[in-house]
DNA sequence: GGGTCATTTGGTCAAGTGGCAAAATATACG
DNA sequence: CGTATATTTTGCCACTTGACCAAATGACCC
């Protein structure tokens, strides 16, 4: 792997790596349907405030949100929609696997 | 988060999981175009073979690939089609943030 | 069977990740 | 200003991951 691609791949991988994990991913899901605070999401996923915000840190790093405070609350939006449509694609090949 | 949801959330995030490492990604990505033994996909990232039979197991167990034992070699082949399509949205997304 | 090639498996180690709790920061409100 | 609320940061610990090497497996060839 030349250099160049290797940090092509690594940018790439970047977003992957932080939609792989549960909770993560389950707060893209939600933010699918529209923005929400972190106390929203926090009741989404069931962990600590303290885990939701590093794994929103995560998020916006890789760039998969956008994070908007108004007044003292924090909110967060879906940035990269197709993620969402790939979610699709990804439980079909799931049941299909379930069935089998 | 319920524990059905926490089961399909987790189901969901190894897939994403097994395409977040550069390597992976780059051996997804080589065969979009069709199927490759291991050494073939071994010289596209340059490491150790151990290593990228590693990766491979990976990407099996997530169901990305299938795996085909001809002869001597093993041949692996892309099962999850429309990851590359996604790959081309994330591309997308990745120039735009260049540019900015 | 013995040798060789392609691949996988097991061992080990350094580095990275995730989770909780406590402390820090920021904002509104009296 | 002091207090309450929402969120982030820091520290620490257990656990996982990725890399390489060496050894094992499996398939072909003589």
């Amino acid at each position: 792997m030349t250099a160049q691609k290797d940090i092509r791949m690594k940018a790439r991988a970047e977003i992957f790596k932080a939609l792989g994990h549960p909770a993560r991913l389950a707060m893209v899901v939600a933010l699918g349907d529209g923005e929400l605070c972190v106390c929203e999401l926090q009741e989404i996923v069931g962990s600590d405030m303290s885990t939701v915000s590093k794994h929103l840190t995560v998020l916006r790093h890789a760039g998969l949100v956008d994070a908007d405070k108004r007044g003292k609350q924090m909110f967060y939006a879906l940035r990269l929609r197709c993620a969402v449509e790939f979610l699709h694609c990804v439980d079909r090949a799931l049941e299909e696997r379930s069935q089998s």
